[in-house]
DNA sequence: ATAAATATTGCATGAATATGCGGTTTTAGT
DNA sequence: ACTAAAACCGCATATTCATGCAATATTTAT
């Protein structure tokens, strides 16, 4: 696959402040130096966009950023409130290990979705997953290009399992499988609470070169129904830093764990 | 996808600026040194047609390159907010009139999300899509069968366009074909704004029994690039209660209208 | 078929835009 | 009040853009 370019894509001053204002609607600040090193600019432009935007009456700036002008009493679209400052660190950190022109199979869930919001603006990616809300917070990335993976769609996973689901995964060959919602269990085993999902996962696992698992610290040691496969085939783990004792035993098998 | 690369044969300034419209809007953004190494030819030519373009209103451009206009690129849940009122009406009327147990096959745009919504929580339907927030939207309806129809999705309509697609639904036969973004021009024709999503459109009509068409007043008599049908394919036109002389002339050709 | 008219193209020049850096002023936190 | 970070200012630099112009290709008229 093509993972070797590094050279980042530059964005125009139009589209960084429109992907700015997209960025402070959506988690209510942006962080001047933060947004730099997205970028890949320098601050100096960063705070010629904030100053912009403010002027036009879009954000509002604080020393350091700038902020939603008024908080509109918490989106109900949005009801990844929950352990949300975690799942943003893990979904960063991930994000982070994402080179120029991967090919990503997406899993469903929200750290995923945290992970999806980090990538790089000017990181060109492919994204494809079978599930409808990554899809949607996938096509929100400048540069992405996303192919949804089509089928039945299962009311609590919200993605497409089933045969033909499988079927084009299997002839699918990506480098990198970002899993989200799983737990590992006190056998080292990455489990799911759906069958089909399970299935679904192993499967997305088996199509790519490295497996990158998100997992916040409760779901280490969880329980769930369904095996997907050993923590083993994991290349990375990325959770939050809670001591864990398994997560020792995780690190003694060859998986790397980043901890945010 | 239509990415044809020439290097011998050299295209005209209308082929090159078509070709380039279509890439702004699959992709959300063309580089000028990029698409004159494409086209083979000087980043003059390409600055001339990035020109031409702008000032005919189908890009917008930036110092490099040009980009989709912003009034797609604000997304879905901005759009959802202008005429809501309106919409609503029209999708809940639209609602009414679907009888238990049937098929449908739902066209992307933000007034048959207000349909979907309306749609009475008793009722048990199968609901087949090619677009995402569509999918999303039928997720939230308790009884609802959501079946996805994957591909490679676009940025402007969020939705599965291309072959994959298309093979898709021509296997399919669905009870109601429900369409929303589109408008009907001065010659009686459906027509909808990009080339993929009419052909898409075309085909979930031939796949259907009756097609319900929801559109808002302004929609009417509004010009369009691409054709997608003759208005007589509909069963029902669903709009809202302006005088509007195309009406009268739709409802001379034996379409149902109804107003909201 | 030939010639004239028109369009397109590429290059050169000067103007405009975007960016980063050093130095100074302002702000926020201790 | 003091200090470190952030914002502002002006400037140097590198692309990118517009325009005029000459050469070439294409279309139209005779």
């Amino acid at each position: 696959m093509t993972t070797e370019k590094q050279e980042f894509a530059s964005l125009s001053p139009e589209e960084r402040q429109s992907i700015i204002v997209e960025k402070v609607n959506a988690t209510g600040r942006v962080v001047a130096a933060t947004l730099a090193q997205e970028f890949g600019v320098s601050e100096d432009s960063i705070r010629r966009d904030l100053r912009d935007l403010s002027e036009a009456g879009l954000v509002q700036r604080f020393h350091g950023g700038a902020s939603r002008l008024v908080t509109p009493a918490l989106d109900f679209h949005r009801r990844e409130t929950v352990g949300a400052g975690e799942k943003q660190l893990i979904g960063r950190a991930a994000a982070a290990a994402i080179p120029e022109g991967a090919t990503l199979l997406v899993d469903s869930s929200t750290t995923v979705i945290h992970f999806l919001r980090s990538l790089p603006p000017t990181l060109s990616v492919r994204i494809i997953t079978t599930a409808v809300d990554v899809a949607a917070a996938a096509l929100d990335h400048p540069l992405a290009e996303v192919i949804m993976i089509g089928g039945r769609l299962g009311r609590l996973t919200r993605n497409a399992t089933g045969a033909g689901a499988i079927e084009a995964i299997r002839a699918l060959k990506a480098d990198y499988c970002i899993l989200g919602t799983c737990g590992v269990d006190n056998n080292l085993m990455v489990r799911a609470d759906d069958f089909d999902d399970a299935y679904l996962k192993a499967t997305m696992i088996k199509a790519s070169n490295k497996t990158l698992l998100l997992a916040t610290a409760e779901k280490l040691g969880q329980i769930a129904t369904y095996e997907v496969a050993p923590v083993s085939v994991v290349s990375t783990l990325f959770t939050s830093n809670h001591d864990n004792a398994i997560l020792k035993r995780i690190e003694e098998l060859g998986v790397d764990v980043e901890l945010s």
